[in-house]
DNA sequence: ATGGCATGAAGATCATGA
């Protein structure tokens, strides 16, 4: 099984690398953040004519994510549970398939908004970890993936690519993260590559691609179960010299 | 430390991203 996130800042500027990716990488799904566009304005047509069933979640200008399945799937939620938000922004969706749950984040960056934005990513945070605790006792079987907008460590950026005040990298998103692995979640990427850097994004800006200025903040977490049937965790570093790209690239996980 | 790009919505810039 085949499982890929994918930040693909507008859905519809990427339209055809997303589509190329899909047809060469063929994943049962694929988890997409920041499509920016209302629900109507998904390219629903596009994804189905390539094989995939689209589940979205979409807001004008900012944010939104969607869900692309091959395989038979059905939508649990459109919302993470536990936000004090009664009508959220758009960075949730889930769905069931295969016998998993299939959760996808586009967690708050932090940096706008002051002090207020930062604790929403905070809260963000806790209410994922909650989830992740509920399903736990429910002995469900799931993955958490998406843009997490967090560094874990210092391995998990380019030395000197962020200030250490950065919302990417402060203690307390840090500790967000870590009470997430501690619930007994694993790391993908994390667990098959120990050692190497394994950056997920590179800034438009400053030449941070060609420096190689990269930030690690796309993650898959994964319950015990699944994270026993662990074969491989890649992020797609090519996908990042294309024409016009993201500037995340996509994470691939595959399933025994 | 900031924001050199990029995006969308508006509008002759601005907010946001990370």
């Amino acid at each position: 099984m085949k499982i890929a996130t994918w930040n693909v800042n507008s859905v519809r500027q990427r339209l055809p690398l997303v589509l190329d990716w899909l047809k060469r990488i063929e994943p049962d799904l694929l988890l997409l953040q920041e499509i920016k566009c209302e629900t109507h304005q998904f390219p629903v047509e596009a994804f189905q004519d390539a094989g995939y069933t689209a589940f979205v979640a979409g807001q004008k200008s900012y944010n939104g994510v969607a869900i692309l399945s091959r395989i038979p799937a059905e939508l649990r939620t459109k919302k993470l549970p536990g936000l004090s938000d009664p009508e959220p922004p758009a960075r949730y969706i889930e769905v069931a398939a295969d016998g998993l749950v299939i959760g996808n984040l586009y967690l708050p960056n932090g940096n706008s908004g002051g002090p207020a934005g930062f604790e929403n990513k905070l809260e963000f945070f806790s209410a994922l970890a909650d989830h992740a605790e509920v399903m736990l006792r429910d002995d469900t079987d799931f993955l958490l993936a998406g843009d997490y907008n967090v560094c874990p460590t210092d391995q998990d950026l380019a030395p000197g690519a962020l200030p250490p005040t950065d919302a990417l990298v402060r203690p307390e998103s840090r500790a967000a993260f870590r009470r997430l692995l501690w619930c007994g979640l694993t790391d993908a990427v994390r667990a098959m590559h120990p050692t190497a850097p394994c950056y997920t994004f590179w800034d438009y800006q400053a030449g941070a691609w060609n420096r190689d200025m990269g930030l690690r903040i796309d993650h898959a977490l994964l319950s015990p179960r699944i994270a026993e049937r662990l074969l491989s965790a890649d992020p797609d570093r090519e996908e990042r010299a294309m024409p016009q790209p993201s500037d995340h690239v996509p994470v691939l996980i595959t399933l025994r």
